[in-house]
DNA sequence: GATGAATGAGCCTTCATTCAT
DNA sequence: GATGAATGAAGGCTCATTCAT
């Protein structure tokens, strides 16, 4: 089997096990069970546990970035590319899950530990704020947008997405009626207008 | 010392430090040493570390309940007793930092681990919910707010404290600047009207 | 019991089983069962199983050492001086036979590993040959030695304890006898002289 | 390539890494890399590594042994005969310093481990001893040397011939300078003479 | 009741050994 | 026969928990 397949087969479990159990409940023995290898084999892909967690974190998190890189940037009204972004990160999320378990935990930790990675996280992560912010700061510059502080504003729209998609998560909700929901209280918010 | 007092202490210190660091990175040695106790007392006052940490979020959770039931039912209206159910809600997890993060740490928790505790956590937390929707359905009732699915946009609120708190939380902005925001976005939206 | 005693029985034990087989087959388990204590407990002395190893080494070094500054200074012959060093060295190793083999297991070791370590070893170790040196200079300064290369005179005689010991350590025979062989090989050799 | 060859290889690079580090420092893939082979190679010449070890331990004896052996039994003085002898005892421990090591190493282990081997070795190793005891052996005979207990002069001289070429090892010292310093002591002793 | 030294179950990690290629 | 990725037994170490003081 090829090395790269075998490495994703074991982020993969890692990520399945991660995103349901706490660091200290997972096994490195489940994750080998989970992923069809023995204990030892982890050890030659993953220094150690923890560096197969962070791997496991930032693995989903480049994907994600990748997706959202990969969007065109097509000529198009503020609020429809809005919408892009919202859907790809949306679908995104959907598709993976546990990966969006261990988004939301990471963003939620304490500063301790490795600040090496907590570092790299958050760099990571405003990477995806960034497109955010742009589409966010775009619309504000057009005049169709009300933007009062950009980092703010666009916080709050991860913060929905993360809401939507937990309330949301068991049903039978497409995405796209996610999103639809997140537009329109983003935009419109929810007061009934005489 | 009062045993009330003292396990206070004890909350106190666990709060602080399991809101930094993973559960497997606190160790009771670090409780102890912060409470300003002997590792031996701990056990008096709780039977093991596990239990330990869910006293410390249901003591969070049912200090943020008895909050939001304490608000006076007065009679008002709908956007008005929604700002001040937020203001609470915000003004609470800003003067509980360690709370703040644990609540949604535990928010985003799989569904692994001690099923016990998972069901009273979402029974608990949705009596916070449950307060939320209430004023909702008030508002949607007297034709004030347009609610389409109650638990969804109950859920959006949530999602939107989180992400406030977080995008302010080292700023210096006061709890009704915070509730401003999102009683902004969360009723009106951000998109301009001609 | 006071906890440096309990150090000097984990110590010794550990002195037993390091003398007696190779380092990995000596288990951090053995030791406590040898020693009497639950496995933890020797971390409570030692941070690892090496430095363990490095502790037995030098505490019986220092023994040593002390033996050899303890001897009076007083005023006789180099040779019977020498024939005191001797037993004093002869004495302490018959005495801390599985330091004895720990000395000589040390001494060839090769250069691998914590420099650290080899170098405090090394440092030590001369202290001894000092001793020994010192008196060897004052036997050929008074004209009574034919020194030719005070160093190795000194290793030479190093070499002949240890062998000694080697061979009579099954037997019963006193160190005195001991000594008395390594005099007299060492003053006059064993050529018969006309 | 020939298997005996590579056989010579492999057990040279582990004379090498065991001369120089502990039996558990040195790892098979270390061998394998510092012969220039697979590691499953190993494998294939030697069962275990336990194995490879011994291996090494007594291809070093026996050809000690062989050199010894090989000595002509010409007609001569006993003191030159020793001579003959310690030289090359100690031009072969020079020619073969990572054996000088294990040598000494192995003397001077406990009696754990495998008894087979721990059998085999004093058995092997007594046939040096007894190379040098029948040299002493007639040379008593012959009334040129004073030997009170065979077995116990033996291992003196066994131990000078170590001490001497430990204190030598480093620097620039000829066999044959070594080997008169091991005779004029051994002979003569170190006492000035009247 | 408080203490903290001692305990030992449990888990991460290593590395000798195997075996499919 | 040689290779080296995969294996999993084994052991060092940690730390929650206990209990004698």
């Amino acid at each position: 089997m090829g090395k790269a397949e075998r490495k994703k087969q074991i982020l993969d479990s890692a990520a399945r096990l991660f995103s349901s159990r706490r660091f200290d409940e997972v096994l490195m023995d489940d994750i080998a069970h989970e992923a069809g290898v023995a204990k030892g084999t982890l050890y030659s892909y993953f220094p150690d546990k923890e560096e197969l967690y962070f791997a496991v974190v930032f693995e989903g998190l480049s994907q994600l970035n990748s997706t959202l890189e990969a969007l065109p940037d097509r000529q198009m009204e503020p609020d429809q590319q809005l919408r892009e972004v919202m859907h790809a990160i949306v679908a995104f999320l959907r598709k993976n899950r546990f990966f969006f378990k261990l988004l939301f935990m990471e963003d939620n930790k304490g500063e301790g530990g490795r600040g090496e990675y907590r570092r790299r996280w958050h760099q990571e992560r405003h990477h995806q704020m960034d497109v955010i912010e742009a589409v966010l700061a775009k619309g504000a510059e057009s005049g169709v947008l009300d933007i009062r502080c950009l980092h703010v504003e666009a916080q709050i729209l991860r913060g929905m997405v993360q809401s939507v998609l937990h309330s949301y998560h068991r049903g039978q909700v497409t995405a796209e009626e996610m999103v639809d929901v997140i537009m329109r209280v983003f935009l419109d918010g929810v007061r009934v207008r005489p």
